[in-house]
DNA sequence: CTCGCAAATGTTATAGTATTACAAATTTTG
DNA sequence: CAAAATTTGTAATACTATAACATTTGCGAG
């Protein structure tokens, strides 16, 4: 039995924001990019939701805490935080999440779970690999891949089953 | 006056369009689902654009012909087409495509040349595999996989190349 | 230091995508 | 035929994202 995924089992939270903020700052420094209050406050909120969030319930925080922003703001911040690898979008929920890889290559992978609305990001070489793979067969040259798998994690199959 | 669609069909008969809807009527026949004039053609709109078309493209066209149609219209035909497997949604492009394979099972993976806009979508059992391989390795339940690669298709990678 | 440029943010408006809710019409079935 | 179920019509609205332009901020050159 494999050693259940962070999101699947209890875990001190603030420790992941915190470490997450950290690697974020280091690689912006490394990257001489400027991560600007509000980014790093868009970040944080994202990190502190195990689930996506759509760019407009982060505004709807940072409207909560009197900052007054409106659409661009975040969504510019959005856009910069992906450029650096430090969010994710999901295509399939117009939302956001929290990039566990920030700083390694790799080509995310999702595991959304339609349950409880949790969602694993992994590495997944094999996988990479055989598109890869496939788009060569078709002699297409690969940009970027999305990859989002929907389905039931392994704790919303157990009480699913407990019917 | 409504400009009623005296030639339903437009001039432009396309064999691979033609095959589709053949196709299309046998699929909703076996599984004792109504293909509908709206939803037929919808479908035909869909596959005479080799291209993703988006929602209101097809609503655009239909209005263009008389139809006097408003988004859940289309939505609701979508829906439909989908659901039997007839087309499908392109996530990243907010778009719909033509299932090339319909009738058979199949994960799509679908190869979207960012420079011309087309789409081909491939069968590929190895990635299917590797993907379910992987989830496994999470114990997740797969149930549905959006597998969207974008890039140069490899016509447009000569003209790139031509310079 | 301060001028001037580039980057970042503020602000307003609008474009684009999708759904809800209920009414009317059509098809299926008993 | 009449009742039930499905499909379509219609209006309003929610949700997602960007355009365009003004203003502010950070930072290096002189």
């Amino acid at each position: 039995m494999p050693v259940q995924a962070l999101p699947y089992r209890p875990h001190d939270h603030e420790t992941c924001v915190t470490q997450a903020l950290a690697d974020a700052r280091t690689i912006c420094t490394q990257n001489n990019a400027r991560l600007t209050p509000i980014r790093e406050r868009v970040l944080e909120l994202i990190w502190q939701s195990h689930k996506p969030l759509g760019a407009y319930d982060v505004l709807a925080r940072l409207s909560e805490e009197g900052h007054n922003a409106a659409p661009p703001t975040v969504y510019r911040a959005l856009d910069f935080l992906q450029q650096h690898g430090l969010v994710h979008r999901i295509a399939s929920l117009n939302a956001f999440i929290g990039c566990t890889h920030a700083g390694k290559y790799h080509t995310g992978m999702f595991l959304i779970c339609s349950s409880c609305g949790n969602v694993l990001e992994m590495a997944a070489p094999e996988v990479s690999r055989a598109v890869e793979s496939a788009a060569a067969a078709e002699s297409f040259r690969v940009e970027n891949v999305i990859l989002e798998v929907s389905g039931l994690c392994p704790r919303c199959q157990a009480e699913s089953g407990d019917e």
